[in-house]
DNA sequence: GCCGTTTTCGGCCCGACTGTTTTCAGTCG
């Protein structure tokens, strides 16, 4: 899939025309081109070959033609050309915050600076303050952008950020100052890492409010204190900002601030189109029935805050349902919210039991008993034990007489429970050639097979996929546990044809999982979505080693609803039974 | 460069903050 390799190009494109100076719309078309093709939930192969790249949104003949040109022959001549009359160092420049692309021109012209460390020594010697409209205080930000760039770009994993966010919501809540209250940003959306903290509240007493915030425990460095924003950098060196907004526009802020942009920036013109205009302060409909933008020179008639409030005030009088934040990427909820088919998507009350957990039989911390308690407590119906199978020595893989040992034990346990029970499974082994790590004897005993890569994560694209696709072909093969492998900001996922892996899904009925640990959210919300549309149905587990990992849960669930699941796409909604019925269909056929 | 129950031309999202300037350009989200 090379979706995402295009919208780099488009985005490279954009950035170039920019430095130049050119017509910033079509830079922007260049942009959306970009956001498009990367939301986009099949491969942009796929939709050359048949021919339709044009009817995609904000591709037209050209840049469908700049595509298929890349497709063929790997490169886009155009941006060729405009890479070698563009200096790196302008490109370099531009991902330093606070410099954009003006200012990058003017850097590289006037000081002849080639590289960041020769704008790095500039401003150390204080050439830039030579300039024109530059000054001590631009030099300090340069300094302080390049630092900035040279330590971050890590964007920080949500297992981290939502505990730290909530922490510091329940510290605030507890306020009586502090009225509304809640967690913004790419956090609310679930994003699976995030760049900052986003908190809103509405407030009687705002500076209070933001003094309290930027003294809190968890703040190392502050950053602002205003009066409607405060901005702190937490012990864990995470930014977190809290802005105050007044009550009549807290739906509105919300919105805002939650983003995506490019949801955002599609809200804006619906109202534009309705005649009305949305903000962070409301929707705002212009007085005297005037349903167009004032031409200039005309004077603005009075406008009148007709919504605000609530978000779903909001959404209401631009005449679209409620648009849950994690959808709100603008990867076409926009167009299903208009046409009135925007999924309903899956929850945690609809969440039954896990699917994924490790006993101390193999590498877990908990024995039976207590998962069986701690599940019950949860108030699921079931947990499915899957300790490793033999091969995994490293995590204590289960030989066949410690795994009919188990099973013995779990029959035993499940005795005496009423209202829960353990189901009996396995993670097992895919080998390097596709069979298992386990005897058919064996695997017939079992309520439900997890398979799963922990070996040979090196092989080349194809022999990888068709390890996977071999494995799933196992007719006693039920759910294909993290299918990428990947350990967010540690390890890449290994090379595999996901698009192949979901086919083979469909065709095997065989689920695949979400991995909802929070290092892993594996399947990603992307190919969740596209096994989904696949019918490919999805286990969420949570892969717990301790018993508090079962908290785990709404990482997944998170990473299931950016994939527009509902709860007939996950197996976990089902009870013990139907999930049973539903995975052993593939033996009796 | 894209797009059209207003348009095949003339539009294309909004506001705040910053740093530099005395009215605004550049950058950001």
């Amino acid at each position: 899939m090379k979706n995402r390799e295009i919208a780099a190009l488009f985005d490279e494109i954009a950035d170039i025309l920019e430095l130049r100076g050119e017509n910033v719309f079509r830079v922007n078309a260049y942009r959306r081109a970009a956001q498009n093709i990367e939301g986009l939930t099949r491969a942009i192969e796929d939709v050359a070959d048949e021919d339709r790249l044009d009817e995609l949104p904000g591709i037209g003949k050209d840049l469908a033609g700049k595509i298929a040109e890349y497709l063929e022959s790997g490169e886009i001549d155009y941006l060729n050309d405009l890479r070698k009359e563009t200096p790196r160092v302008l490109l370099d420049m531009l991902r330093i915050p606070g410099i954009g692309p003006k200012t990058a021109v003017r850097l590289h012209a006037e000081l002849a600076i080639d590289s960041l460390e020769e704008l790095k020594q500039a401003a150390l010697d204080h050439q830039i303050q030579k300039l024109p409209k530059m000054k001590a205080k631009t030099e300090e930000n340069i300094l302080k952008g390049l630092e900035f760039l040279s330590r971050a770009s890590a964007r920080t994993p949500i297992g981290v950020a939502l505990p730290l966010a909530q922490r510091i919501v329940g510290a605030l809540a507890q306020l009586g100052e502090v009225d509304r209250i809640s967690i913004a940003g790419s956090l609310r959306r679930f994003r699976e890492t995030i760049g900052d903290i986003d908190i809103l509240v509405t407030s009687s007493a705002p500076e209070r409010v933001i003094r309290h915030f930027t003294h809190l425990d968890d703040a190392a460095r502050i950053l602002a204190e205003g009066s409607t924003k405060g901005s702190i950098v937490t012990r864990e060196k995470i930014q977190a900002d809290l802005r105050v907004v007044e009550e009549a526009s807290y739906g509105s802020a919300l919105n805002y601030f939650t983003g995506s942009k490019e949801h955002n920036i599609r809200l804006r013109e619906i109202a534009i189109q309705e005649g009305m205009k949305l903000s962070e302060y409301g929707v705002f409909r212009a007085g005297g029935g005037a349903r167009k933008k004032p031409r200039a020179g005309k004077k603005a008639p009075k406008e009148v805050r007709i919504a605000g409030r609530t978000e779903e005030e909001v959404y209401r009088v631009l005449g679209l349902p409620y648009i849950p934040p994690e959808l709100r990427e603008d990867s076409g909820e926009i167009e299903a919210a208009l046409a009135g088919t925007l999924p309903a998507l899956v929850e945690l009350k609809d969440i039954r039991g896990d699917l994924h957990c490790h006993s101390n039989f193999s590498d877990g911390a908990a024995t039976l008993k207590e998962i069986a308690a701690s599940g019950k407590k949860k108030g699921y119906s079931y947990i499915l034990i899957t300790d490793h199978s033999q091969s995994l020595h490293i995590a204590g893989g289960l030989s066949p007489e410690r795994l009919r040992k188990q099973l013995g034990e779990i029959d035993s346990i499940n005795a005496t429970l009423r209202g829960f029970k353990l189901l009996r499974g396995s993670e097992v082994d895919i080998l390097p050639d596709g069979s298992l790590d386990m005897s058919e004897e064996l695997l017939k005993r079992l309520d439900v097979v997890y398979i799963a890569i922990h070996s040979k994560f090196k092989m080349d694209r194809g022999a990888m996929t068709k390890r996977v696709v071999r494995a799933m072909e196992n007719p006693y093969a039920n759910v294909l546990a993290h299918p990428t492998g990947r350990l967010l900001g540690m390890r890449d996922a290994f090379d595999i044809d996901m698009q192949e892996v979901i086919r083979a899904a469909a065709r095997t009925g065989t689920a695949i999982e979400i991995n909802a640990h929070p290092a892993r959210l594996d399947l990603d919300a992307a190919a969740c979505r596209a096994a989904a549309a696949a019918g490919v149905m999805i286990g969420i587990g949570t892969d717990t080693h301790v018993l508090s990992e079962l908290d785990y849960m709404i990482y997944g669930l998170g990473t299931a609803r950016r994939g527009w699941l509902t709860a007939a796409n996950i197996l976990n909604t089902r009870t013990a039974r139907q999930l049973v019925s539903l995975l052993q269909r593939k033996r009796r056929t």
